[in-house]
DNA sequence: CGCAGCACCTTTTTT
DNA sequence: AGGTGCTGCG
């Protein structure tokens, strides 16, 4: 293709974006406004115009999924496949750095990748060894703040303690686990990152050899970057390299899991000679939808700011429903969702949005009565379930003895009689001696300090995993699996759970032997082993729950998981305080700007229709509950909004009053302000009017507070 | 050593 | 409500 012609199909925004000639380029891409197709029009203008050769290029995104999508498109505009370019999630792409310099990366020649399962393991044994308290430090906080460290770039000694106890355990644990994940060979998610970033840092001539070979980087969802992918990519870049990023601030939802939208800022500032290229114009969504988010999202403050707009119609109101509670909120989305398909309208063009994955349940029972088809996504993934797991820790033992992790998964699954006790010594020899389980359990067979049943059984078990390495040596990858799967017994094991879930873990573990048949290995990177290849794609692409349906079927899914995508109908529901915003937020003015860009995200999804909903009771964790209907449905203008009502039942009041700017108070959301008795607070919420009007204000010193705003005598700060 | 019953907790999720 | 992890018994 033409380079012109390249261009003709582009909006003027996203045609400056596409051709920029800024040494780098920031595009602020609003929802719906073509953002891949900016990414990918860019990939394929650098190669027409002979800016750069394939090989040139790296485009890194956050999920396997939107990388797939971003080469199946770059490939469809060019029409041919495009060999030697990088296009990669984060992970993958330092993982790839890592296998082909594993020695400058200081690490073994077969290390292997855990999960956050696999992780956990590690941590708690970690925990274990320092003879510490697994009440008082749970092993899922720890492994969220060493986690949460790496995101950082911080390694143990990085951390200034400050005399602080709790900080100082936390971090001899890090310490623990460190040593524990390196004996080990294994690496997680977090360290692929920090160690790719490492090794780039501290080997010039590799650093300068990929400075030279990637000329164009891009990078997308450029909002979620934590603090070492933005560092990783700065030194990438260097001062030669095109840095392509594309982001939307508003979009910024996973703050969570370390991602800095700060990182939008820190590129402005960094690269003094960048573009920056807004891209507003959405093509996606009616226009009351749009200018309705546009209302909500314009509550936040510290936003790069942007205003969506369409050039279409403005299409019908938003339509709210106050269901009398969680079920009827379900029957009324279900019911919504049958006249549309009874209109001529597809199942699979409806999406029913919601806060916790908690909320589909009572939604699948709905549909499932009302006999219409259904999809849930995000939730167990294929790699992820426990058979799987441990038919490949056979696997992973075998390829790699010293992978502890895999030797406490399947020492005793299936149960051949090595017991608690047991494996208690070979852990504390292990320990004792530093060096892996599996070695340690070989030298505590020769002496007298176990029972001759443990050892006996033990014994069986290492001569297993032998027999197994024996066995697979120069087989094809699924007579592997195959062998693997034979060898341990699984099958059997699992034939003696009850009900169907032994049955469908078999079938599974078919299915792992079909998986392994058709596993294809990079071809860009033919140096790593088979075996080695399929067990880290296992671990870093996860793979979908359930099958990709091709049966037309309603979509369900958290909010969190409908970023990226757009359906024509939009249910948005559980909009009630404490679900939506979800009640862990809501003392924390920056996280409740969070769920805002959360809502923001929902009702972008939608292009003709949104439908949101509340209940007035709803059954959560066993209880029944009363909220108040959502903040965020009162900060939506009310010109946007039609009630919607079955059945002739009145609601009352379904559309809760606006919330008015400043409640007649004088204060704002987010406003500091000072209390004579609580001392300085920040305004979260508010309520009412008047004489009447509340204000919720978080005192740091003194917790969460609703006060009658007459009454408190508060002072702006 | 293995299983059954009981206490506990519960946001979002990708890699 | 429902799933996970630990204690007590066979």
């Amino acid at each position: 293709m033409n380079p012109e012609r390249l261009l003709s199909s582009l909006n003027a925004a996203q045609q400056s974006a596409v051709t920029s000639a800024a040494p780098q380029t920031l595009v602020l891409a609003g929802a719906g406004s073509g953002k891949t197709r900016v990414l990918v029009h860019r990939i394929a203008w650098c190669l027409d115009t002979g800016l750069a050769a394939p090989g040139g290029i790296l485009a890194v995104t956050f999920t396997n999924k939107a990388a797939a999508e971003m080469r199946g498109r770059i490939e469809a505009l060019l029409a041919r496949p495009v060999g030697g370019m990088w296009v990669g999630t984060f992970h993958s792409i330092a993982h790839r750095l890592l296998r082909a310099h594993w020695r400058e990366a200081k690490l073994p020649e077969h290390f292997q990748i855990m999960d956050s399962d696999d992780q956990q393991r590690v941590v708690r044994r970690a925990i274990r060894a320092l003879n510490l308290d697994e009440d008082a430090w749970p092993p899922k906080e720890a492994q969220w703040t060493i986690n949460g460290w790496k995101d950082e770039g911080k390694r143990p000694d990085h951390i200034d303690i400050q005399g602080d106890a709790t900080l100082k355990t936390l971090v001899d644990i890090y310490r623990e686990y460190e040593t524990a994940a390196a004996r080990a060979g294994l690496v997680d998610f977090a360290e692929l990152l920090l160690r790719a970033y490492e090794l780039l840092r501290d080997t010039p001539g590799l650093l300068r050899h990929y400075q030279e070979r990637f000329r164009h980087l891009l990078v997308d969802e450029f909002q979620d970057t934590n603090a070492i992918q933005y560092a990783w990519l700065r030194l990438l870049t260097g001062e030669q390299g095109d840095l392509f990023a594309v982001g939307d601030d508003d979009q910024s939802i996973y703050s969570w899991r370390g991602a800095q939208v700060e990182n939008m800022q820190r590129f402005r500032k960094d690269y003094p000679r960048h573009a920056l290229v807004r891209l507003e114009q959405n093509y996606r969504s009616t226009g009351n939808i749009l200018n309705a988010a546009n209302a909500l999202i314009a509550r936040n403050s510290s936003r790069l700011g942007k205003s969506l707009w369409t050039d279409g119609k403005s299409g019908e109101l938003l339509k709210l429903y106050a269901a009398y509670n969680d079920l009827e909120e379900a029957r009324f989305c279900v019911d919504r969702i049958k006249s549309w398909h009874h209109g001529g309208g597809r199942y699979d063009e409806c999406a029913i949005l919601y806060r916790v994955s908690a909320q589909s349940r009572v939604m699948e029972d709905a549909l499932r009565q009302a006999d219409v088809p259904y999809r849930v996504h995000g939730g167990f993934k294929f790699y992820e379930r426990a058979e799987i797991k441990d038919a490949l820790a056979y696997l992973r033992l075998a390829a790699n003895r010293a992978d502890d992790g895999a030797f406490e998964r399947i020492v005793n699954v299936p149960t051949r009689g090595v017991g608690q006790r047991s494996l208690e010594d070979v852990r504390q020899a292990a320990r004792r001696e530093n060096v892996s389980l599996w070695e340690a359990a070989h030298r505590l067979c020769a002496t007298k300090e176990l029972g001759a049943r443990a050892v006996n059984a033990l014994k069986a078990f290492l001569e297993l995993i032998a027999r197994l390495a024996h066995d697979i040596v120069d087989q094809p990858l699924d007579a592997i699996i195959d062998t693997a799967v034979a060898h341990s017994g699984l099958v059997d094991h699992y034939k003696k759970e009850k009900g169907d879930r032994g049955l469908d873990r078999i079938e599974n573990l078919e299915e792992l032997v079909t998986a392994a048949r058709d596993f294809t290995p990079d071809p860009d990177a033919p140096e790593i082993p088979l075996l080695s290849a399929f067990l880290s794609h296992a671990a870093l692409e996860a793979g979908e729950g359930q099958a990709a349906a091709d049966e037309d079927s309603v979509q369900l899914m958290t909010l969190h998981s409908a970023k990226g995508l757009e359906f024509p109908q939009i249910y948005l529901v559980g909009m009630e305080e404490g679900l939506f915003p979800h009640q862990r937020s809501s003392d924390d003015i920056s996280r409740i700007e969070e769920e805002r860009r959360l809502c923001y995200v929902g009702m972008t999804r939608a292009m003709q229709q949104l439908t949101l909903s509340y209940a007035e009771s709803r059954r959560l964790h066993g209880s029944d509950y009363y909220p108040q209907p959502s903040r965020f449905l009162r900060e939506i203008p009310r010109e946007f909004i039609e009630e919607v009502r079955l059945g002739g039942r009145m609601a009352t009041g379904a559309v809760p009053p606006r919330l008015e700017e400043d409640s007649g108070v004088g204060l704002k959301l987010g406003q500091r302000v000072l209390h004579k008795t609580f001392g300085e607070g920040v305004v979260l919420h508010f309520e009412g009017r008047g004489a009447q009007a509340r204000v919720q204000v978080n005192f740091p010193g003194a917790g969460t507070k609703w006060l009658v705003a007459a009454y408190a005598g508060l002072e702006a700060v």
